[in-house]
DNA sequence: CTGAAAGCGCTTACAG
DNA sequence: CTGAAAGCGCTTACAG
């Protein structure tokens, strides 16, 4: 590595005159400053920045991060949205994290990083995370994700899902159907449990219970192939309005009856007339970023509430 | 600010135990570590990660900054879905950066961070600034922006433009205006020119250029206003998809045969059966990011390519 | 298992 | 305007 003692041989120069010159050339003699300059170029000078933060005592980064399991979806997309106007009010930067590879490995750059703060998006955190991130003193928040003891901010997926049923039931639905992702998150069991909970209590049983990748065109294929099947389908359930527009196209299609809710409501769901359950997924971006910011100022107050809740809404539109 | 000095003092130890105990205790006495964490937590201890790069040599950072002008828009998200993607195969991390605050700050905030190059998104940089970043070594790409001697990846909006205007003529519109946003900004310069002048070098004249905020709900107010003021309006070009739809409504509303074109082409365009011009967006992210890591590797090669375009293409549907 | 000492690359009074 | 020296907080051989 080229450091600054490197410039000052060849500049034939002390190295604090290199510094100078380094930093903006103040009180540096413009002919000095030339050399200096051309021998950095030369060498490809490049200042380590951790010298230079240690000694000016930069130790605050006025960054967090915000650790995601995907990026794929517009539900996370308004999430980040909200993170990102909230962060921003507060001047600090973002910094984004993926934890889809070697967990621990990135979990441990995270921590090194020495950010102000960690938002973590639709994950738990293990006991073993918890302490790394106690022991160095770290602030951090759960988004869309609750867990006990740990500060979170999620939208009640239990209400979301029995919200659901009842339209459907509200509509006289009788044969009904629940069409998810294939991989099991909290965020599903408990919408999904919501579900079917409600459809239980109102004496109807799950006809359909399907899977699928998160993609229009296997929720469009899946919902041709289910309509064949149950002739006496009459409403479904998507586990997101992504889903449920492939599900729409499906049914209007094969001229069917059948009442369609998704989730999330996302801004085009108003022009496809998808009835919906609507998630403040901005709102608990930035709720949630709001908090986090003050306990850099406040710290946790002991005895603080922990768990922040939100509604989702029901929106009837005409599907 | 805290130190392992004084922990040690707390403790009764040596500094080098307690650098031992606060990473991992290898080597440590049960004891001994006991005491050093607990005072560690006490004082509240936080490790200067500058300290401990600067001994380790911890020098590359494997994270590259991103930097938005606004994240709002789709259109955004389609770009850094792009560049999320490709930087995490080439396994380095992302950090958000917004410039529309204090640019200078913000700035010099990026190059001190170390980071192993940078994406500005949409938006040019003066010549102060690519100075900077060339006495700091930098690697950098421009994407969503075109600007001469500086490896750009763009989308031709000019030629996205143009197409629009061959679109609404070939379906024999003579009244026809555009509907775009109040910012001026590069990539709206070209697509309007180049609209523009094509409907110039077949005899139209722009009937309507309406400029408004990024907002369906403006649009749907103003198309509506507008369809009221010309009778005769036949063709609309609208900036990009969102704004489309709220025009799209509106005209439907009206009952009017007016042909529509949007820009952007968004997942939902194709259900709501919008005609549009489609932006490779997810493409100019992924491709320009993979370029970028590519000079991590091999440096920049003098002589190489450092305009890369790539071309809208028509989506002809319903509107 | 433990501690004194050297050193990471840089900046900044200080004396010249 | 310039350079030698001290020191930022930490880790890591080294000797005990």
């Amino acid at each position: 590595m080229v450091t600054i003692k490197d410039i000052a041989k060849i500049a034939g120069v002390g190295v604090s005159t290199v510094s100078r010159a380094l930093n903006g050339g103040a009180k540096v003699d413009k002919a000095t400053f030339q050399k200096i300059i051309e021998a950095a170029k030369k060498l490809k000078y490049k200042p380590n920045y951790a010298a230079r933060d240690l000694v000016r005592g930069n130790f605050s980064k006025k960054a967090v991060g915000v650790v995601l399991p995907v990026i794929a979806h517009p539900f996370f997309f308004e999430v980040v949205r909200g993170i990102y106007d909230a962060l921003l009010e507060g001047d600090y930067n973002i910094m984004l994290f993926n934890t889809s590879r070697d967990r621990e490995e990135v979990f441990s750059f995270i921590i090194r990083e020495g950010l102000a703060g960690i938002i973590f998006v639709s994950e738990g955190l293990s006991e073993v995370e918890k302490n790394t991130l106690e022991i160095n003193q770290y602030h951090y928040i759960l988004i869309d994700h609750h867990q006990k003891n740990t500060m979170s901010f999620y939208i009640d997926n239990e209400f979301g899902g029995m919200t659901a049923a009842r339209y459907l039931i509200s509509q006289n639905c009788e044969s009904i159907g629940y069409i998810g992702e294939s991989i099991d998150t909290q965020q599903q069991n408990d919408r999904f449990g919501g579900f079917k909970d409600e459809l239980k209590r109102n004496n109807r049983e799950i006809l359909i219970d399907e899977r699928i990748p998160m993609d229009e065109k296997f929720s469009y294929q899946s919902t041709q192939f289910l309509v064949e099947k149950y002739p006496d389908l009459d409403g479904l359930f998507y586990f997101c309005d992504k889903l449920a527009y492939g599900g729409q196209k499906a049914v209007r299609e094969k001229g069917k009856e059948i009442k369609i809710i998704g989730y999330d409501d996302m801004p085009s769901s108003v022009y496809l007339d998808l009835t919906t359950i609507r998630q403040p997924a901005y709102e608990i971006g930035y709720e949630g970023s709001k908090v986090l910011l003050n306990m850099f100022k406040a710290g946790y107050s002991e005895g603080q509430e922990k768990q922040y809740r939100l509604l989702p809404e029901l929106q009837v539109r005409k599907s």
